[in-house]
DNA sequence: GTAGGGTTAG
């Protein structure tokens, strides 16, 4: 129990005042100590500004003891324990009194505490107003609760909220959050008044599912609105869109945009956007800004660790990792993915091996299906097919695709032909084989002229009825991000690019090219093979570029799925014959062609 | 009578 007496000379001295100033009204004095209550600091002190008001009699002012409640619900000293304990003393609590409980619940998330008040709110007769519904949608949002979220959504009409600014952000939230951004774009249309949370909220659901060609559209819309005020938040997403969709210009506008609005870059932003130069192609401008890094943590190192692995740079990404060490920061399963990742690209295998161990043992990281993923691939890239098979066999986790995969794809390197069809074989026994798979089993085959098995398998592909995943590439032009899809001549131009293809074609026979189309397995004639293979997203992709951007220029391609042996070699030549540094980012690491080779030393 | 919505990195 609190001791009154004692603590009155200690604080609120100036409450003392009401006692002893007659002329103070009752409305005058509730107010003062509501600004008293709110200048608390600790629980402590507001624990003894809550026994002053019940000293002097004031407290059973519910005007004055909701806001008791608010404070201790929502200061970051607060506790909704303690919250609560007063707003069960409130004889007859009103909307600002609930209002504040379901935010305290909500801050703290308990979200279902916040739903069970509001559902005590309705009960008690308390009707619910424009404060109300965001902080419960809020709550929704974070469980996520779907259908709670629409009950809400359609309480709120019904009290005629519907056109509330707040309300309707809100919505956009609570869609996107519980993934129905079908809604949240309904919601959002038909506002009549939108605000940066908005926009905000909209950007950030369609980034949350990995529409990111989406959220760059928004951001466009947004800004062409008038609806134009950089804020961080917005930004990190739009950095994070340029990062997946490989659009370096624009990215780098963004940091510019960051630059002139912030007066410092935080840890969070900094690392984002060192993410997007990495994986948009420009290394050294990662570690620019890694290197000038104030504050760096975990994710930090691991962004850049995985970086230089995935750009071929191994030696300097296990230099890295041990910096990270000596700096006391303790490296996660990305991390090591990182690590490891690093190793097998830059042939290490005994030091892989020794990481792997001392993930485990050192830094207790649980090896996921990533991890073996990279010692399969460490193992295969140097031939040790055997052993790779023999540790896909033994490890404790269901082996998933990509290990078969990846195995697969060291057997047709390596000329496996025994391991290869193991690996095949699982795929194909998965639900997750596609016609990929088939393709680099046909290689194998077609590369030890066993061409009765290149039938069967094109026969046996046919019969699985698997169709290749479509392949696109997308590259940035003036600040907007094309995508190409294999064969489409659905895009602008398509005429010029087509005969900038058959330019190319030209000049690559010269050089003494000769399309491998075995990487083709429809049962069409060898000039439809050409035909197709001469149309891949990738080739459509750099004549694209190769016609809208300055000679001597870079070019940047961002791909979904690994590129065919047919491109490798295409982009290899084109890169010496037109002289042009290309770089393209795949599902695993980025290929740098230059003078005719490329940086992954045909690993790839 | 008081208060509120969106808020970020691999």
């Amino acid at each position: 129990m609190i001791k009154v007496t004692a603590l009155q000379n200690h604080f609120l001295i100036p409450l003392d005042d009401f006692t002893q100033n007659p002329d103070c009204n009752f409305r005058g004095r509730e107010q003062e100590c509501v600004s008293l209550i709110k200048k608390c600091k600790s629980l402590e002190e507001f624990k003894q500004a809550h026994a002053q008001t019940l000293k002097l009699g004031i407290f059973w002012s519910s005007f004055v003891a909701s806001n008791l409640v608010a404070t201790c619900a929502l200061s970051n000293w607060g506790s909704m324990d303690y919250a609560c304990s007063i707003f069960r003393q409130i004889e007859e609590p009103g909307s600002f009194a609930f209002n504040h409980m379901i935010r305290g619940h909500v801050k703290d998330m308990n979200l279902e505490q916040a739903l069970q008040v509001f559902d005590e709110m309705l009960e008690c007769g308390v009707e619910p107003d424009n404060f109300t519904y965001p902080t419960l949608l809020k709550a929704c949002a974070n469980l996520p609760a779907l259908k709670e979220g629409k009950q809400v959504h359609g309480h709120s009409v019904k009290l005629g909220f519907g056109d509330d600014l707040f309300v309707q952000n809100s919505l956009v939230n609570m869609y996107g959050k519980c993934g129905e951004i079908s809604l949240s774009c309904a919601v959002f249309d038909k506002m009549v008044q939108r605000s940066v949370a908005s926009w905000s909220a909209l950007i950030a659901a369609h980034a949350s599912l990995g529409m990111w060609g989406k959220c760059l559209e928004i951001f466009r819309g947004m800004s062409s609105e008038g609806c134009w005020r950089a804020e961080e938040s917005i930004l990190v997403n739009v950095v994070s869109a340029c990062t997946h969709l490989g659009a370096l210009d624009l990215g780098r506008c963004t940091h510019g945009s960051l630059l002139r609005t912030m007066s410092g870059l935080n840890v969070v932003v900094e690392t984002s956007l060192m993410d997007m130069y990495v994986k948009c192609g420009s290394l050294n401008k990662g570690l620019f800004l890694f290197q000038r890094m104030i504050e760096k943590n975990q994710m930090s190192y691991g962004v850049m660790i995985s970086g230089l692995a995935m750009h071929g740079q191994g030696r300097e990404a296990l230099k890295l990792f041990n910096e990270m060490l000596e700096q006391g920061l303790k490296p996660d399963d990305v991390a090591y993915v990182g690590v490891l990742s690093a190793c097998s690209h830059a042939g290490l295998v005994e030091e892989g091996l020794k990481y792997f161990g001392r993930m485990k043992l050192e830094h207790e990281v649980v090896p996921t299906v990533q991890h073996y993923g990279c010692i399969v691939d460490l193992l295969g890239r140097v031939g040790k097919l055997k052993e790779a098979y023999e540790l896909i066999k033994i490890i404790s986790i269901e082996p998933n695709e990509v290990l078969w995969r990846t195995l697969l794809n060291a057997c047709r390197v390596h000329q496996n032909v025994a391991i290869g069809e193991v690996a095949a074989r699982e795929l194909s026994l998965s639900d997750s084989g596609n016609a990929g798979d088939y393709v680099v089993l046909s290689n194998l085959y077609a590369q030890s002229h066993s061409w009765r098995d290149v039938a069967k398998t094109r026969k046996e592909m046919m019969c699985k009825g698997f169709i290749q995943t479509p392949g696109f590439s997308l590259v940035e032009m003036k600040r907007k991000v094309y995508r190409f899809v294999s064969q489409d001549v659905s895009f602008p131009k398509c005429d010029g690019i087509y005969e900038m293809i058959h330019q190319m074609e030209w000049q690559l026979k010269f050089e003494g090219y000769s399309p491998d189309t075995s990487v083709v397995l429809h049962d069409v004639d060898e000039g439809e093979k050409r035909r197709r293979l001469s149309s891949h997203s990738q080739k459509l992709a750099i004549a694209f570029a190769l016609i809208h951007s300055s000679q001597g220029s870079p070019i940047r391609i961002v791909r979904n799925i690994r590129m065919c042996s047919d491109c490798h070699t295409y982009t290899k030549l084109i890169s010496s014959i037109y002289d042009r540094e290309i770089t393209v980012r795949d599902r695993n690491q980025f290929h740098h062609f230059k003078d005719g080779t490329c940086s992954c030393r045909d690993c790839g």
